[in-house]
DNA sequence: GTCGCTCATGAAAACGTTTTCACAACGCAT
DNA sequence: ATGCGTTGTGAAAACGTTTTCATGAGCGAC
């Protein structure tokens, strides 16, 4: 049928163990080698990856876990796993979870029976409380959301320091009731109404807000409660690109101009934030630096398992337009 | 070390091969059958896929090759995959090629070492051309763009029809120089221009038609190369999202006001072509239903290999906004 | 010239499963 | 009772590699 390291032996009038160092890294004399080489060709041979890594226990292949590729934070994320990947000589594979934690742990055993070398996952807060690194025997690196310290290596911006950064330049602005809507599911969006809150403190401010499943969807619902109530809010801070997309939403949708009628912030500079008019101010994370120091850690961790848990902290960057202007 | 099925047969005192079939569909007494799973569970068993695989040669894995998954079409669609391969109890490898030919090969090349279940892939125009079923052991299903008739199973828009069907848009609006500016590697983007192509002469109009690498950047320069030179088209028709991007960036940075200045229409209803003011005329593809019907045509030939090639061709809806109003 | 040493090579074991093959036990029709 | 298909089970082969182990050749040092 198919052929095999045999064929190729036989054609090279070699041993397998031959072909194998051949195509490997052996010793193998520059004549052999020759020979192996034109017996591929004329057999066509293709090495079957399951029996390597059967024989060689090592996968060479890398686990990604995420909420929804088609979240554009997660899409930039993944770009970069990959390239990180495939450049190490490693294949990826996607999971999406959808935020659901049966599918998360169901992924999870997924990656345990292929014996993935490694896994690079942004798990729900419910989850990552639950992660355990002794129950897994391959390096899990979390990204965008954190488990407990000392947990598992991990790579996340700075999100408290990016929600303060976002209430300061709003009371920059003149704005003083300044409203929170966040993510219910993640770690990522608990740091962010923290850095919220206590920069609403600091600066003698009431906070108010409110959680919603991070998606667009919902998030137009609640955005659109909130306006009809009395006592709008003079500007809305969200916790992710989604949930901006559905705040812009609703505010067209009630007729509300930003930012005369209301203030608009949040995060992900996607591209779309910036064509919109006018412009609305968010937190730029550095989504490509995220997946490739994740990929950092996951290789570092190989190279020398013992070595204490890192948590690699990145600043995001407050980019402002006009969906903050003076008020 | 790790615990294997022999760990399991010896606590559930069975043979390997009972366990075997307790874990699968053999034919298993009940009452070995829950032995069987208390001692998987006591052992915490998890089988390695890797010697399933080679024993059962038969992978239970899809392969998705795109252009680049950060392309928001590409990203609906891979989700549509993903779901119908976890569906089916499959795993899904991912790959970028960045529209390179080299990279294509390469990862053709990594199925056939990772002897997949089925490939979902979309080629550029080079590849397409050059692609041989026979080269193939394995489904090999074409999206987006598509290969010479009678090669591969493929699922796309109509392309052609939606290309006219944005000239007919604009002229029904009242324009009459219409340009065309398209993407250069696509078989996609070629059947678009033969579209606008076929429209225009239908119309007695005169086409004005560019190309240009299928990415935003070299887009926007285009676009603002076109803008400055004399005799600006009153109208532009664009091959997909990303370039529709550029033109975006383009009119705004040189103030061009559309559809005043220069009406706009493309393809890839993202949401962001509706939340920008005023908002852009678009074909909307059905992306999941591409990715879902992919995957049929995959399993369906999986069933029936002897089966003739079927091309699956969808249709586009024009969502008319405010950048092609009235003249 | 003999003793170690390195080096290239082949035979065979090993990786962890599924599947084939043989067989025993059983029920059922003769 | 005998024959026969069916069913559940275990021993062992098979999947296609890599790796271990043994061997023999070549070579420099004494």
């Amino acid at each position: 049928m198919t052929v095999g390291i045999r064929d190729v032996a036989r054609a090279a009038g070699v041993s397998t163990a031959t072909v194998s160092r051949a195509l490997g890294k052996g010793p193998v004399s520059d004549a052999l080698r020759e020979q192996v080489e034109a017996a591929v060709r004329a057999t066509g041979y293709r090495p079957n990856l399951s029996a390597r890594r059967l024989r060689s226990q090592s996968a060479q292949t890398i686990g990604l876990i995420v909420a929804d590729i088609r979240n554009p934070f997660f899409t930039a994320v993944s770009r970069a796993v990959e390239d990180a990947a495939y450049q190490a000589g490693m294949r990826l594979i996607l999971c999406n979870t959808g935020e659901d934690a049966e599918r998360e742990a169901l992924y999870l055993r997924l990656m345990q029976e292929e014996r993935v070398t490694g896994v690079v996952f942004a798990p729900t807060r419910r989850t990552a409380e639950r992660l355990r690194p002794e129950d897994f025997p391959f390096p899990l690196v979390l990204i965008d959301r954190t488990g407990p310290p000392g947990g598992h290596d991990g790579v996340v911006l700075d999100n408290v320091a990016a929600g303060s950064a976002l209430v300061d330049h709003l009371v920059e602005q003149g704005y003083s009731r300044i409203a929170g809507l966040f993510g219910s599911t993640s770690s990522t969006a608990e740091e962010r109404r923290d850095g919220y809150l206590s920069a609403m403190r600091r600066h003698g401010l009431e906070p108010r807000m409110r959680n919603v499943p991070p998606d667009a969807e919902p998030a137009q619902a609640e955005v659109a409660r909130w306006l009809a109530e009395p006592g709008r809010p003079e500007a809305l801070i969200v916790s992710n690109g989604l949930i901006l997309m559905g705040a812009v939403r609703a505010a067209r949708a009630a007729g509300v101009a930003w930012p005369g009628g209301i203030a608009l912030a949040g995060f992900d500079n996607e591209p779309w934030t910036e064509l919109i008019e006018p412009g609305l101010t968010v937190i730029e994370q550095p989504v490509a630096e995220i997946g490739t120091q994740a990929m950092g850690l996951l290789f570092d961790r190989l190279k020398t398992p013992g070595q204490p848990v890192r948590k690699v902290v990145l600043s995001g960057r407050l980019i402002a337009r006009g969906s903050t202007g003076r008020r």
